[in-house]
DNA sequence: GCCACCTTACTCGGATAAGGACTGTCCGAGTCGCTAAGG
DNA sequence: CCTTAGCGACTCGGACAGTCCTTATCCGAGTAAGGTGGC
């Protein structure tokens, strides 16, 4: 099990995005972070269609935002808009089949192993809808002692003029 | 992000070993849950590397057996020693890299992403670990109303008679 | 001088190949019980 | 009748293809600004 490489792109991509007023074209995301510009692009699509971000298309200025506070949005979000939500856990219901299928009356809720997976992967969702952009990017800058967020705004203002 | 199925079927097997006495081929495991007989052996088999099950090889009554108490088995293992017992998360260290690289001075810590992403994956992994074989097997028995188990020893002893 | 049109540059969006992991399969290695021959 | 060597059947174990999904890429669709020609 592993999550996708893009999921991790798109959470810098949003922390980025927290920071600039202005829309950042996809490339510039890609360029910023040294990865695949066109994958990346992927990525960003995703994110709009789950309603994360929002897109400028055409005009110099156009680019990338965020379609509300960075507060606002999970990092679950996030996830769930480029992985998917569907559950890391499918269960096949292989008691219904076998030797020993167990009748369908008895299979009205979910078998004993489903719900064991199922409740762990809500202590998963639920620590990442508790976490927020906007905390990351609180973390991100006592990481940095402050120092990384203005230089970013200055190379995006640099390279955007 | 999804979870290998050979997961669901090792799990379901540790249920059924434990509920066995006596060592169960692979042949029968399959053939009891209707599955492929050939990649549960392979399941099986990352199951005894792992430690969770012993095999007993040769010899007519050979077969499966858990290596401890279905109460020392927690779902979490059966999980690494099938999945491996790597990180669902993988940081890429993209903080180091692109237009501003962050300097390795201050990348002595996980970045703020990474952390969001383990802090859940822990709660993920303490459900898991929490949860044990005997306790899955408690459950499936209030389901059935305690026919589940006896039957399946029944065809045990049938099928190995 | 003013307006409308066209060209242009820039951006996103979806459809299209390559690689790797999960899925599924096969045959060889190992071990104990049974059989049969010899003492 | 007892012992022992050989045979056989059954089991696990690791090495080998097929298929789906992730990764990576390309080219087309859309938009607004700027220039140009006409009125």
């Amino acid at each position: 099990m592993k999550l996708s490489a893009g999921v991790e792109w798109a959470l810098h991509c949003c922390v980025v995005l927290s920071q600039s007023p202005d829309p950042v074209p996809a490339a510039r995301l890609a360029e910023y972070h040294g990865v695949s510009p066109t994958y990346l692009a992927k990525q960003l699509q995703a994110l709009t269609r789950a309603g994360v971000t929002q897109s400028i298309q055409g005009h110099v200025g156009g680019g990338y935002t965020l379609t509300r506070d960075a507060s606002e949005i999970s990092v679950l979000q996030v996830i769930e808009a480029i992985d998917g939500d569907q559950s890391v856990f499918r269960c096949t219901e292989i008691r219904q089949q076998g030797a020993i299928p167990a009748p369908p009356s008895t299979c009205v809720t979910p078998c004993a192993i489903a719900r064991a997976m199922y409740r762990a992967e809500d202590a998963w969702r639920d620590a990442l809808a508790a976490t927020s952009i906007a905390e990351i990017a609180a973390d991100v800058t006592s990481d940095t002692h402050g120092t990384a967020f203005p230089r970013l705004r200055k190379w995006l203002a640099a390279t955007g003029a």
